[in-house]
RNA sequence: GGAGGUGUGGCCGAGUGGACAAUGGCAGCAGACUGUAAAUCUGCCGGGCUUCGCCCUACGGAGGUUCGAAUCCUCCCGCCUCCA
C-alpha cells in the first residue's frame, strides 16, 4: 500500500476505543498512529481465529466490527486462520478435550469462515493468512526454543490456569504452548496491533513479551467484550443455544433480537451498531423518562441488525412480519411445508412435522394448550387428522409453525 | 511406583440392596400476565404405548452375587489427593 491520507489521530482513537475493554496501551497506539500518518504506512492489525466452529454469530462480529473500524481508517487488517492450532485442538475450557481437526476439516471450515466473515469485513482490503505457514515449519526444535523464552511462573499468571491449578483441575502441557504459539504469530507478522476477545487478553500480552525479546516493537493489544447472548447472562455461543448466527434469515435475526432482555440492548447497541454513543445515551434517557417505549427501542436495534446483514428492505419486511405474527396473531410468510400420506393423530403428526422432538413431548405440548391446528387451540393429542386437499396449519407455542398436507 | 478417594439424567448435586426413571437446584419447554422483555405464578421436563396404567433404556464400562442393584463383589477405564 502506498502513501495515503489517514484521518487525524484523535479521530482514529475515538473510533478504535469504542466498546473496547483493554487497550495496552493507549500512548503506544497513539504514537503508532502518528507515525503511520506521517509515513503514510498503514498499521498491521492482526486477529486470530480458530477455524474450529465455522458458524459465526453476532458475538464474533463484535471483533470483526472492530477489525472493520481499522479498515475504515485505512489500516492493513490480517485475518489470521489458526490452521496449525486448530489441528492440535484448543483445550481451553474445563470440559472434554476438543476434537483434533483434520487438515480437510480445517480447510472446509476455513472456507465457510471466509464466506461469513466478509459480511462484515471488506474482502478486497483483508489479508487472509494461516499460521500453519510458519508454525508448521517451526518443528520440534523451534517449538522447544520458543518454550524456553517463557517461564511457568509467568504462564501461571493467567487467570484460568491459576484457578484450575488451585482447584486441582487438569492443565495439559500443550495448553501452555498456546499463548506462545499465538505470540509467535505476532512476531511472524510483525503486528502493530492485535485484537481479540477479552478472554484472550493474556495470550495477547504474551505476544507483546515475546516480541520484545525478539527485539521488535511490541504490539498494542486491544480487546473487545464478550457479547452476552439471548438469555442475558451467558456469553453468546452456539453450544449454549443463545446465539444469533450471521447467516440466520432476517426474521430470525429480528425475532431473536426482540427476545433479549431489555437491559441487554444498550450493550448490543454499542457493540453491534455504529450508532454514535451520544445517540445511544439519548435513547436510554428517553426510555428512562418514559418518552420512548422499550419495545420501540429494541425494534430499532433489531431493524439495524437485520439491515446490516440483509439490507434495509429485508429489515422492514422482517419488522412487518414480526408485527403481523405477534401483535395480530398472524402467520409468517414462509412456513415449512411437508407432505405426508394417510391419517395421523395430532401428537405423531407434530413429531413428523418436526415441531416436537418426540411423541411424548408432543402429547405434553398439546395437553398444555400449546398447540393450534388451523388457528384453533387443540387439547386432545389423539385427535385424528385425515387427508384433505388443503394443508393443515400447525402451530406450537408462539413461534413454531408448519404446514402439513395429508394425502 | 505405593496408599486412598471419586465417577449419578444438559449442568450442579441427593440417594448406600426393594415403594428409583431416581429428592433438590439450575437450564430448557409450555400456559397465564406482557411488549415474543424482565419479574412472578402454574404445569412439564429419558423413550414408546391402547397413559389413573404398562413396556423399554439409563446412575463411567464389562462381568458377577441376589427373588430384586445406582446401591454389594471382581476386573477395566477416567479424574482427584497424599507419599516417592
Amino acid at each position: 500500500m502506498t502513501a495515503q491520507e489517514f484521518p487525524p489521530v484523535e479521530e482514529q482513537l475515538e473510533l478504535l476505543r469504542r466498546g473496547a475493554v483493554d487497550l495496552v496501551d493507549e500512548a503506544q497506539l497513539r504514537s503508532k498512529l502518528e507515525r503511520s500518518r506521517q509515513s503514510g504506512q498503514p498499521l498491521t492489525v492482526k486477529t486470530g481465529f480458530d477455524p474450529s466452529s465455522p458458524d459465526l454469530h453476532l458475538g464474533h462480529t463484535v471483533l470483526l466490527r472492530k477489525m472493520r473500524h481499522f479498515q475504515q481508517l485505512g489500516h492493513r487488517v490480517v485475518f489470521l486462520l489458526g490452521g496449525f492450532t486448530a489441528r492440535i485442538g484448543d483445550p481451553t475450557g474445563k470440559k472434554a478435550t476438543r476434537p483434533q481437526l483434520t487438515q480437510g476439516e480445517v480447510e472446509a471450515n476455513a472456507r465457510t469462515y471466509k464466506r461469513q466473515v466478509f459480511h462484515i469485513l471488506d474482502e478486497a482490503e483483508t489479508v487472509v493468512d494461516d499460521n500453519d505457514r510458519w508454525l508448521g515449519a517451526l518443528g520440534s526444535h523451534g517449538l522447544i526454543r520458543l518454550a524456553g523464552r517463557y517461564t511457568l511462573a509467568r504462564m501461571m499468571e493467567r487467570e484460568d490456569f491459576k484457578t484450575r491449578f488451585q482447584e486441582n483441575r487438569p492443565i495439559h502441557l500443550h495448553e501452555l504452548l498456546y499463548p506462545l504459539a499465538q505470540g509467535y504469530d505476532s512476531i511472524a507478522l510483525k503486528a502493530d496491533v492485535e485484537l481479540g476477545g477479552h478472554d484472550q487478553i493474556f495470550n495477547l500480552l504474551v505476544g507483546r513479551d515475546l516480541m520484545k525479546e525478539e527485539g521488535l516493537e511490541p504490539q498494542v493489544v486491544l480487546t473487545v467484550p464478550l457479547l452476552v447472548g439471548l438469555d442475558g447472562h451467558e456469553k453468546m455461543s452456539k453450544s449454549l443455544g443463545n446465539a444469533i448466527a450471521v447467516e440466520d434469515p432476517p426474521r430470525e435475526v429480528y425475532g431473536r433480537t426482540m427476545s433479549i432482555p431489555d437491559a441487554l440492548m444498550w450493550d448490543w447497541y454499542l457493540l453491534l451498531t455504529d450508532l454514535p454513543q451520544s445517540e445511544i445515551d439519548a435513547r436510554r434517557r428517553r426510555l428512562e423518562s418514559g418518552e420512548l417505549h422499550p419495545k420501540a427501542a429494541k425494534q430499532e436495534l433489531a431493524r439495524r441488525l437485520v439491515a446490516q446483514f440483509h439490507g434495509e428492505a429485508a429489515a422492514n419486511q422482517a419488522e412487518a412480519e414480526f408485527e403481523a405474527i405477534f401483535r395480530e396473531g398472524g402467520v409468517p410468510d414462509e412456513v415449512p411445508e411437508k407432505e405426508l400420506a394417510g391419517a395421523w393423530n395430532l401428537a405423531r403428526l407434530l413429531t413428523a412435522a418436526g415441531l416436537a422432538p418426540s411423541n411424548g413431548e408432543a402429547r405434553r405440548l398439546v395437553q398444555q394448550g400449546a398447540v393450534a391446528v388451523d388457528g384453533e387451540r387443540a387439547g386432545d393429542p389423539t385427535l385424528e387428522l385425515g387427508p384433505r386437499p388443503e394443508p393443515y396449519l400447525l402451530k406450537v407455542g408462539k413461534r413454531r409453525f408448519a404446514r402439513v398436507r395429508l394425502r
